[in-house]
DNA sequence: GTTAAGTTGGACCAATTGGTTCAAAATGCA
DNA sequence: TGCATTTTGAACCAATTGGTCCAACTTAAC
């Protein structure tokens, strides 16, 4: 094989992500593709197929790098910890000027729903690896004494998964991070306050 | 004048808010308008104005109809029957079936962004107002003893506000409420918790 | 019945949509 | 230098987009 390649696919890859992120399935145009990835469009199709296929690599993309680096945090071995670091490492990147606002997966759960045709499942199952995390992490921190033995668990995975959402709506809809942090202070105490958390505020 | 009109214009717009509601603003187009409505597109067309007129008149009917329906609870005395009310409200809205996925608001603050041209302001409009309403059911509740007199209202309206758009944002992705009803659980849980709230549980 | 006010469907529009094809150009290896 | 391989822009496509217009129709008052 001779004939180089003349991009570089992920950064092509990464453009995208950031205009569907930006403008939403619908709302991005090939036209926007060309200009945010600098690709004709006969290389933006052949290096990656339709639209759609384009916005699951991105969607897939954006999961790997933004989730990812979320996800880690839970690692923490204190709960509290875990939990702030979760939050925060979320909020500093709605804090990064060179990101749209908010959060690609939240639009895509909000923009298709768990009814749509091909994007249901996907963002169902997304819903559901970031909630089953949050459980597993939950649970650790019981037997580690972090929660409280009769903590409802399921309960708490799911508040937090749907406390993240809220803040990357907020964040999104306001354009700043000033009621996220508030709201975040507010739920750090309210986790913080007994029973639920053994630590002191 | 004569000449009657012959469509019940309350009734279009409804129907005309239930798609853009299910698939967005840019998700949808004037055949879905038509085929929603059962108008012709010159009637829709002089009745409400463009695409993006008749968008804005369906958003303000939902917050006059759906908006209103939850914050009308915050008007119960007690605190916590506010909050529960206001919450639940919008469950028993999750689970109409004649209705779309979500919340409408949540979705076109997801979809446009503070930073859209048009709708930016309208988006952080709506976010405003509902934050503010609720700090006022904050306020209240300090001055009768319902929250401690140390409470950060400011940052407990914010922290209700999230958890709405929150909770929507994982109806409409998992498509069931039962994710839902689990974060609604640990929310008011920790909301009892000592000494937030001076309610037992 | 005539008339004036209002509604309606369909024709029509230019622009854009997502998608496809292909010949020409560019590339690195032998 | 020539070759095999890949990339690329431009041309092209049918379909759909949002939007406009108007002649025909319906209605109610006179």
């Amino acid at each position: 094989m001779t004939g180089t390649k003349q991009f570089d696919i992920s950064q092509a890859l990464d453009g995208a992500m950031r205009i569907f992120w930006e403008k939403g399935f619908e709302g991005t145009s090939y036209g926007d593709l060309i200009a945010a990835t600098g690709l004709s469009k006969s290389s933006l199709y052949n290096a990656f197929g339709g639209k759609q296929d384009l916005y699951n690599s991105c969607l897939n993309h954006y999961t790997k790098v933004y989730g990812s680096e979320a996800m880690a945090q839970l690692e923490a071995p204190v709960f509290e910890d875990a939990v702030t670091g979760f939050l925060d490492t979320m909020i500093e990147r709605f804090q990064r000027d060179d990101l749209p606002d908010g959060c690609m997966a939240t639009a895509a759960a909000l923009e298709f729903g768990a009814g749509h045709k091909s994007q249901g499942e996907r963002v169902k199952g997304q819903l559901q690896r970031a909630e089953a995390a949050l459980l597993e992490r939950c649970k650790k921190a019981m037997t580690d004494g972090d929660l409280p033995l009769e903590t409802d668990c399921e309960a708490v995975a799911s508040f937090l998964l749907a406390m993240t959402r809220g803040l990357a709506a907020i964040q999104r809809g306001y354009g700043n991070v000033e009621a996220v942090l508030r709201a975040k202070h507010a739920m750090i105490e309210m986790l913080k306050a007994p029973p639920l958390l053994k630590s002191d505020s």
